[in-house]
DNA sequence: TTAGTTCATCGTAAATATACGATCAAGAAA
DNA sequence: TTTCTTGATCGTATATTTACGATGAACTAA
C-alpha cells in the first residue's frame, strides 16, 4: 500500500461522497441508522439488545457514525441518546442527490 | 473478527445500500464514476492518464465498481471501453433516495 | 462509602482493502 | 510469424476494518 507514484488529488465533492460512503459501507451501520431514524428515534443502549454484536463493537459502530457527522449522541446519565443528526443528514442527502444526478449523461454512449 | 456470537441479519436494503455504499467508498472510484458520468462518457484506459496511480490499481478499483454494477465494460479491441450502467444506477439513485428520506422523522426526539 | 449500570476505550486477532510491479492473454499491426 | 498495445490478473507488502473480551470512567443507587 506505499503510493510510489504521485499523489492523487480529489475534490471536496469527491472526499465527501467517499466519507459518507464509507460510514454507509457496513450494513450494521446503515442498520443502526435505520432505526434512529425510525420511530425508535433517540436510542441508546438497546441497540445491544436488538442487535447481537458485542457492546464494544456496536460502541465502535456509533463512533464511525458519530465522526462521519450522520447521528449526534446526547449525554443522559447512566445512559446515551443517539439520534439522527438531521442538519448533516440533509447534507449527506444533497450530496448523494447531486452525485447521482451526474450519472443521466448525454449521448455519446454507445455501451 | 471471529464471530461468536449469533450471526446478524440483514434486510435486503440494509445490505444493498451497504454494497453501493462500499463501491463509493474509496475517493478514486468516485472521481471514475464523475469521469464516466461526464462529458467524456465511455472513457478507457485514459483513466490511467488522467489518474497518476499504477494501471493495476485502476484496473482494480474498476473491477470493483463493475462488480457492484455501478459501470459496464464494452471490449472494443485492443481497448476497453466503461460505462455508467444506467439502469443500476437508476437503481441506486433510487435506494439512497429512499434511505437518506427516512432521516426526516417526526418528533420524539429530544436530542 | 460501596456496589451497580452504562458506555467508551484498550489490546488484540483475523479478515479486507489498497497499492504496487510483474506477468499473462487477446487482439492489432508489422 | 513476431511485435506492440491494452488491460486483467497474480503475488505481495502494508494499512485499515472488524470483532471480541477486558478494563476503565462517569454517574446513580444503596
Amino acid at each position: 500500500m506505499q503510493r510510489t507514484l504521485s499523489p492523487v488529488t480529489y475534490s471536496n465533492q469527491e472526499e465527501a461522497v467517499a466519507g459518507i460512503a464509507k460510514a454507509l459501507s457496513h450494513p450494521v451501520r446503515v442498520k443502526i441508522l435505520k432505526l434512529l431514524a425510525g420511530e425508535s428515534c433517540c436510542f441508546t443502549g438497546e441497540l445491544t439488545e436488538v442487535i447481537p454484536m458485542a457492546q464494544s463493537t456496536i460502541s465502535q459502530h456509533l463512533k464511525a457514525l458519530l465522526e462521519a457527522g450522520l447521528i449526534q449522541g446526547e449525554i443522559d446519565p447512566p445512559k446515551v441518546k443517539y439520534c439522527i443528526n438531521r442538519e448533516n443528514w440533509k447534507i449527506a442527502q444533497a450530496l448523494f442527490e447531486g452525485f447521482f444526478s451526474q450519472g443521466h449523461a448525454t449521448a455519446g454512449c454507445d455501451c
